[in-house]
DNA sequence: CTGAAAGCGCTTACAG
DNA sequence: CTGAAAGCGCTTACAG
């Protein structure tokens, strides 16, 4: 086990003081106007010995630490460990290390989350905040911390966020099952306050209004998100026995997974009996007897956009306006949503 | 925004040296034998000011930074994410960190990013190491830092490893195939010399002797990392126009999905005309019209034994011997093994 | 019972 | 062109 080599030992060697090596080594010979031979030298030894910057140390001196914490509900859930994938490949162009944690949609895990990551000095965080959690942020901002919202955002324009158009999305969702004569037609969403998920409600309304057809509030199924798979299939047999439904419209991935599961095991078919649409991408829609219908989010564009914002944001801490990116949906017909298509 | 407050902030509103405060603040008053009410007092106004400790100072010091580097191939894909997941949860309770790296199985990747991990001094490694990178390995040891492998591992005791025993799961497998009448069994594998994946084909061949069945090398199928989908549509191909298998072993889940999207896209009938068994779990296999068999492994046992060792290695960081834990295999069986079952 | 001081490994304004 | 020194925020052996 061989001790790390430091500044200290490059410099002993090459009998020159601290400073210089630290120069060189930053590429600051200049600046110092360090001679040429005495750079060269400096560098062969470093390498030679193969010295490798203490990355804490620089940390506590610049205040920096090149890292940024992603804080999602579940890194497990393939919608959160996708955009992960493209926030870290994104994150290290820039020189930047993803530590990451799962909130569990849960504002006290969350914020121990949150404190973790400040006491580590996390340059920006970006989060997929937990319902209810505008406070954590507002704070973490008036601490100087940039935070980009990801995928959740809140009303009023305190922080810079990226996020799908849900209104519309749902909006798109709902005129395409209309298109295919659908007129029963249940959101199956989670019971939060959450704006996304609002905004997804008020997109289902909206299209109803829109196409003349009367809410019914037994068709809003409200999911808790602690015990999705039991809540969906207890609260979606009321509907189907008798059938008083003809389409289903889930608000994500995770909803829309458990809502197959039980429509798979009743055997009820698709789109015949009932027609399906769902948010997010899920290998399983693709294998599905009757490949389902969903709203695709670029999480490409997404993960990209975040880690753009908070770089910008890490070069110009001052900035007096925040941006607020809107990604478009996109509606991937497929055989699902019972129209006619190639799929 | 604020300025952070520090030890001192706290000492001079208390009128007492820096040492005190850090004692106090660190249960050490003990030993230091501050008296009851000095430190009553400094832990009032640390409450007061909101004192959150520099955690890079702390490490600094201490050369310790409670962070662990989880390295595994893609943290998208949802093997691995699951395996973060609890590693995440696990480490919490010990109260570590998790700062994450994808190799895309790539050898110089992987060395990249254990540098930039080991210059922010990650206290311990987890990693599920691609093909060829032995050397890696055994070099991070050298220099003194732990490192668990999960999932992968190489010949010899050289470090801690978490591992499934691939060699019975594979030949768990094929008996199952055989058992239900299939003697034309395929083996869908990367083209690769990891070890476990070396361990899987030869579980398979052992398997194939075992009942009799001569190996053909057409039937042994390699398809390259980075371009799974085309090769895997490529090569079946070839095994079923005219139809020369009656079964097929997938070694990963990737391969599992890779090759149901094959069969379905060529409606051939599972288990009629071929019979399916992947590695791994995926919720595509809940839902593939012939509910899929697979080799389940417990995720949730690997990260945790992972962590453990980890923790372990950091208490005590001169143990002799190295500890390989290996997972046993559990055969989930259903209707795509072509065998009768109730699924 | 409490404080002054050194040191973790680095950077950088300052002096020469 | 180069070095001595202060300082980032913390810990801890030592002295009193």
């Amino acid at each position: 086990v061989d001790k790390k080599v430091a500044l200290k030992d490059i410099a002993q060697k090459v009998g020159v003081s601290v400073a210089l090596v630290s120069y060189v080594l930053n590429g600051k010979e200049k600046i110092a106007r360090i001679s040429q031979e005495m750079a060269e030298k400096i560098r062969a030894v470093a390498a030679e010995l193969n010295y490798q910057p203490n990355l804490i140390a620089k940390s506590l001196k610049s205040g920096r630490t090149n890292t940024i914490g992603l804080i999602v509900a579940d890194i497990s859930n393939p919608f959160f460990s996708s955009i992960a994938r493209i926030v870290e490949d994104e994150a290290r162009k820039y020189g930047y290390v993803v530590i990451f944690g799962s909130s569990d949609e849960n504002a006290d895990k969350q914020q121990s989350v949150i404190d973790v990551f400040e006491n580590r000095l996390v340059d920006a965080f970006i989060i997929a905040a937990a319902s209810g959690t505008e406070k954590q942020i507002t704070a973490l901002k008036n601490r100087g911390v940039p935070v980009i919202l990801i995928d959740r955002y809140f009303s009023g324009d305190f922080t810079d966020s990226v996020r799908l158009d849900d209104t519309l999305a749902a909006e798109q969702a709902v005129n395409q099952l209309v298109l295919n004569n659908r007129k029963k037609i249940a959101l199956v969403t989670y019971n939060t306050k959450a704006l996304h998920m609002q905004h997804r409600e008020e997109g289902y309304k909206n299209a109803l209004k829109k196409n003349n057809i009367p809410f019914k509030n037994s068709l809003l199924i409200k999911i808790n998100y602690q015990n999705i798979e039991a809540e969906v299939a207890e609260k979606i047999a009321k509907l189907i026995d008798p059938l008083q439904v003809d389409a289903f419209l889930c608000a994500t991935n995770s909803l829309g997974v458990a809502v197959l599961r039980t429509v798979y095991r009743r055997n009820i078919q698709v789109p015949g009996e009932i027609a399906l649409i769902s948010f997010d991408k899920s290998d399983v829609f693709d294998f599905f007897y009757s490949p389902v219908t969903y709203v695709s989010q670029s999480i490409e564009e997404m993960g990209k956009a975040a880690v753009t914002l908070a770089v910008q944001k890490l070069k110009d801490p001052t900035p007096e306006r925040n941006s607020t990116i809107i990604i478009q949906p996109m509606l991937v017909i497929r055989k699902s949503c019972g129209g006619k298509t190639s799929d």
